[in-house]
DNA sequence: ATTATCTATAGATCTATAGATAATGC
DNA sequence: ATTATCTATAGATCTATAGATAATGC
């Protein structure tokens, strides 16, 4: 359990310390992600993180702070997976709907290899406005990347506003993956299906809304 | 403030005790939903309500049960709208797209009637599967009603499975609902453009989908 | 000398109960 | 006699801090 953070040899102090800071993340992360940040205690955070209370605050200064390091971590982290991905050479070539596609994995697998963060998330946007802000951003960079992609090859596209349709279909996406994600939102046939028909049905959606084949 | 629960002329003590009930659960609904029911104390509610801490102790026993009453009286209140939306004789006459039109004008009142019960449903289905089963049955109740309309009018559909197809174009709708309703989820297009924008396009992704023109 | 860590605890809530009171219902 | 209500408070957490300790860094 707290052996994450004793000594290791050969291990200098500002070594060891950074460890502490990160297994505390780490078990905020987790514990956020499970229970709630309310519903977790500063003592439950150091228990699983294997320091002690006293030293949490030390690294974080109040439950406040440390939430905001989470989601800083987690928005730093985020940000250079979306600069990759959003990034116009990784698409040469390829057309509308596989750049969907590429959107639709893409924001999947940011769920569900991230599954701790969206509540945390989520609870800290709502009271505080600048994370609010900072969480927009980073998704505004995900669909404002994703859109001017998609923007220049609005040839392939058959709807009468491209610029509208764009932006609507890649919320429309984001809409169904999160439900999908989150099934205390809305029980539905977008959880119960498989992964494949869910992609397939989804995509086919897009793509029918976006006049592709016209 | 607490002048809802001060005795009226000529009210039966019965009475009183119902409009104290009814006037704790009020603010319940409401303070759970602006801050969560984690964040609210039973003091609280009790200053809102405008009685005692013991008297709300003694209509609900605990916290937990309080948010058990409040999610069952919005499932009562719920069922009832549902079953009316959902009687076939309503849609006499009407095609796909009406009453596609009809599934969505009823869940954005929904959801914008009861703001209060969104995030304490959510929050109560989390930990508590009876309260899940609920909530799943009731929106069960609402898209089966929707699907078995939209299934006796098939022949508009081109979609080439249209079992699928309709629950898909269902829990889609709904998704895009649930996220225009509840911004801290998804900083969106969604959320920003005028209602009349929203309902057109939604409409026209789900009728392209299902192939209505075909 | 600094600082990362621990232990112990003060102070603030918050849940839930006990017991008193006063008004209704049978 | 019952019960809806209130006041007061016990007991359980939980946040945050104070102060001690021991190891590193300059």
């Amino acid at each position: 359990m707290g052996a994450a953070v004793l000594s290791a040899p050969g291990e200098s102090r500002r070594e060891r310390s950074a460890r502490t800071y990160a297994a505390v993340l780490d078990a905020a992360d987790r514990l956020f992600a499970e229970n709630g940040a309310e519903a977790t205690s500063i003592s439950d955070v150091a228990t699983r993180a294997g320091c002690s209370v006293g030293t949490v605050y030390h690294h974080f200064g109040d439950k406040k702070r440390l939430l905001h390091a989470l989601v800083e971590r987690y928005i730093g982290r985020f940000q250079i997976t979306i600069d990759e991905v959003v990034a116009p050479p990784r698409w040469a070539g390829s057309g509308v709907r596989v750049i969907l596609a590429g959107y639709v994995a893409f924001s999947l697998e940011a769920g569900q290899s991230r599954p701790a963060f969206a509540r945390p998330g989520a609870e800290t946007a709502r009271s505080d406005s600048k994370v609010r802000l900072q969480l927009a951003g980073l998704h505004s960079e995900l669909k404002d990347g994703f859109a001017s992609l998609l923007l220049v090859r609005r040839k392939e596209i058959g709807h009468p506003n491209p610029i509208l349709a764009i932006h609507f279909v890649l919320d429309q996406l984001a809409a169904v993956i999160i439900a999908r994600q989150n099934p205390f939102l809305m029980p539905s046939t977008l959880i119960e299906c498989p992964s494949e028909t869910f992609v397939q049905e989804a995509l086919e959606a897009a793509a029918a809304y976006l006049r592709l084949d016209e």
